[in-house]
Formats: structure tokens, C-alpha cells, sequence
DNA sequence: TACAACCACTTGTATATACAAGTTAATTAT
DNA sequence: ATAATTAACTTGTATATACAAGTGGTTGTA
């Protein structure tokens, strides 16, 4: 039973190359060491070091061209709001805005957005929240997050104002978000909705309705975004 | 100068099992023959059969586990819309019909829904054509796509109906969409697309403009995609 | 019957090797 | 000097092989 059981050598690899370009060791436009190269200073096969390559290439750190080499592409952009980070990151910390606008507080629900919760889910109960995110002082988005309640201690009292929901979780309690499932639509503001967002009733509106998966195994929290995107289209790369 | 160049077997291998996922013949649940029946029945080797394996793991057609086999996702939901494959794979082709409503023709532009344009692409020119995808009878989707004009044979008088473009460019150029650039917003229908989804002025409807980057070195393409949200939304993972 | 051991099967990882195909720069012939 | 050829690199693809590790059924025992 051990945690940190040794990672196979293409992993070990991988992470290397990875943390290189991330933290800027090799910068966009940069060709990383040859396959064979790589080869004879880690000590292990070309498949190998292929293997990792090909993960690299796959998250978009590299491209690789035939007869030239491997192109670092730098830090995979616009992971936005489409993809795995908050929407903080998505747009940039330093213009973004938080409110939290409804405090946490426990609630019983059988589903959450659309997403069947977990009978143990249910039995918990979770966390509710609404904050308002403001940029340049007009409202973008709006959203709802449920958070089941397993062992988090002090979330309620948290300070929520402008940080990351997802940062939060990672440092706090080593909740990390792998992936998820999210739907999408377009919508005519409602009543309350159109308060938010200061727009007439009927203004076009994006929903994203989410569910994000974490590192804690079976463990899910959930949101629905409300966005105005007459300014600020969503932007993200795939 | 082939354009038709025999495709490598894993390829081969990866669209014959793609097809039999995506045509029924494997459905959700099913485990395909393992991979050394796989090497036998198509007389390769293992490596070359988990890179055909591998491709659909990472489309998210089918999950491995050790021990057990591969399991059959079905239509890979993951990769909707949002990511990775064209439309017609993000719903499942069985119940979305495909109309070209606009044939392909060669235009001058400057740019494309909102991404500049190279030189190069302005000089050559690029294929406009227009579709609209309706699922049960209702208008779902309404795309513009627009397709700079290298050596692509026969483009202008391929059959469009019922196929991804995607595909059409995998199997017929050995062009491949390896990610790309989108934004999203929520807008009124005006005038045409009114027209087209049968909906009134102002219904708010998704649009998504969209840059499709290729293996091709410097090669993209580029779509901006109209849904109507109302009965399905969007899905896609992250 | 219940349980443990085993076996046959699966995928995961790795080595060693070979040749094809694209790129680049040096070399050679004109 | 210029152009064509060549050589030395790069990544792409494939074979053949080996063992590790996880899964599930069978078998043999207590």
C-alpha cells in the first residue's frame, strides 16, 4: 500500500519535460533534445520516450514535425472556462471581480442542475453558494455551485471574494478537478437573472450547466453559470 | 503525388473499429476482441494495435482496464461539440441528418468570424459552404465553414450530406483536427437564422465561432456554428 | 460449503531493432 | 556562383519479444 508508489519511466519523463516548459526551462518556439537524445541521458528506449512525447503532444506543450523535431508550444493556453480551470483563469485574475452574493449554507436536493446526485450525496446534503463575477464593473457571470458536504472543514466561513472555487479546493482541503461533464445552452434572462445582469428580460443569455470531477474518488461538485457574453464572448481552446 | 496514400495498418485499424462503435456493430458495454485476437485477425503486431487502441481510448470511444479488456463507451459524449470531433459525432449519427443548403464556392475574404487570416489564405482563397443539421425534424445546427483552398481534389463536388466534415477531411486528405480555438456566446436570432430554425426574431440561440487547427503545418479551417439549445443542449466533457 | 491457491487470460510497460520519410546543411558538379 | 546531390540528422511506423500486474474462473482443499 504505498501512496507514492515509483512512476514507470515514461511517466517520470513526462513530468520532467512538463515542469521544464511550465516553469519556463524551454520556452515557446524552443526544440526540445531529440528523441535519441532524450534516449541516452534518461537511459531508456525511443518507445519510451515516445510514450511521453506523445502526452505532451496530446496536452498541447509540443507539436512535433516530421524530419525537424519537437516544438515546444509553451503553456497550453486558453484552458478557459470550457475547459478544466475556473472561470478566474479563464479571463484573468486581475480584472475578475468576486461577490459572493448567498453564503453557504446546507441544503437537501435530489439533483443538482440536471445531475443525478450519489445517494450519499443526498443523505449529506451540500453546500450551496452564489457569487456574481464583475469585470470592469459589468456583471459576466453569475453562478451557482453545489458542494456536498464530506469532511470540509470551516467551508462556510471560508472567504470566498475573488478566489478561484477551484483554488480554494485544491489548497484547502487537496481537492483537485480532473475533468468533467458540462451542457450548454443559450436562454432568455428571467426575472432574476436580468436583476444580476442589469439587461432587459428576454436578453440572450449562455448557461453552462457543470459537473466537475476531482481527485477524491466518486466525489463531484456542481454549477450553474449564467453568462453575458455581449461583451466577452467565452473564450477556450480544445 | 498520391493523394490517396495507403494509410498506415493502425490507422486502418482505428478507423474499421471507429466505425464499428460509431455504426452499432459495438454498443456501450461490449468488449472488443482483445488485443492479441486483434494482432492475429488483422495480422499486426500488439504495439501496433494499442496505437490504434490508444486513439480511441483518448476520443473516448472505448475505456481499458487491465485485466479485463476494452470496454465500448459508445458515442464518444466526451468529445461533443465543445472539443475534440465534429458535430455529427458529439449527438451520434444516427439521428442528426445533414443538409448542405450552400455548395461549396471559392471566395475572397479577410478574415474568418473574428480570426485573421494568413496571407497565404487570403491569396488561395477559401471554400465557403453552408449547412444545417436537424435532428427529429427541428433545425439544430446552422454552420458557415469556411476551408482555404490548397490541394484538396474533387472538394467542391463531394458528397456533403450525412457526413462530418471532420471525417471527410481524416479520410479523404489525411487532414486531421488536432484542437483549435472557439468562442462562445448567446445571441438573438436575426433575420436568416430565424428563418432557418423556424423560431422567432430575438430567440436566443448559441453561437460558436470556431478555428480548427490541422496536422498540416499552418493549415486551419474555420466555422461559425448556430444552435438552437432549446431541446438539446450542448454537451460535451472537459 | 467456504476459502485459498492457482491458472489462463487480460492490459501495462519496456527493450532492441529496422526501415521509411521529411528536413537541413554540407558537398559536389556544373 | 549556382544548382543538384548527398549525408546526417530528425520523427513515423512496424516487428518481435519479454515480463509485470490486474481480473476472473477453476480447482483443490479444509
Amino acid at each position: 500500500m504505498n501512496s507514492k508508489a515509483t512512476l514507470p519511466p515514461y511517466k517520470i519523463l513526462y513530468e520532467q519535460l512538463r515542469k521544464h516548459i511550465t516553469e519556463g526551462s524551454y520556452i515557446k518556439g524552443d526544440i526540445l533534445p531529440s528523441e535519441n537524445e532524450l534516449c541516452t541521458t534518461h537511459n531508456v528506449t525511443r518507445p519510451t520516450v515516445r510514450k511521453a512525447l506523445d502526452r505532451l503532444v496530446h496536452e498541447g506543450y509540443i507539436r512535433k514535425k516530421q524530419g525537424k523535431g519537437s516544438i515546444v508550444q509553451g503553456q497550453p493556453q486558453g484552458v478557459g472556462i470550457l475547459s478544466l480551470s475556473g472561470t478566474t483563469s479563464a479571463i484573468g485574475k486581475d480584472n475578475l471581480e468576486t461577490k459572493l452574493i448567498v453564503k453557504p449554507s446546507l441544503i437537501k436536493c435530489d439533483d443538482a442542475f440536471g445531475f443525478p446526485l450519489l445517494d450519499f450525496e443526498k443523505e449529506v446534503g451540500c453546500y450551496r453558494l452564489e457569487r456574481l463575477r464583475i469585470m470592469n464593473k459589468q456583471p459576466i457571470f453569475y453562478d451557482i455551485t453545489l458542494i456536498p458536504n464530506i469532511n470540509l472543514p470551516r467551508f462556510s466561513s471560508r472567504n470566498f471574494e475573488n478566489r478561484s472555487l477551484f483554488e480554494i479546493m485544491r489548497t484547502a482541503y487537496q481537492i483537485e478537478v480532473l475533468g468533467g461533464e458540462q451542457k450548454l445552452m443559450a436562454i432568455k434572462a428571467d426575472k432574476k437573472v436580468q436583476e444580476y445582469f442589469n439587461v432587459e428580460v428576454g436578453y440572450p443569455i449562455l448557461r453552462l450547466d457543470r459537473k466537475m470531477e476531482t481527485n477524491k474518488d466518486g466525489y463531484s461538485f456542481y454549477s450553474q453559470v449564467y453568462c453575458n457574453t455581449n461583451e466577452y464572448g467565452l473564450y477556450g481552446t480544445f
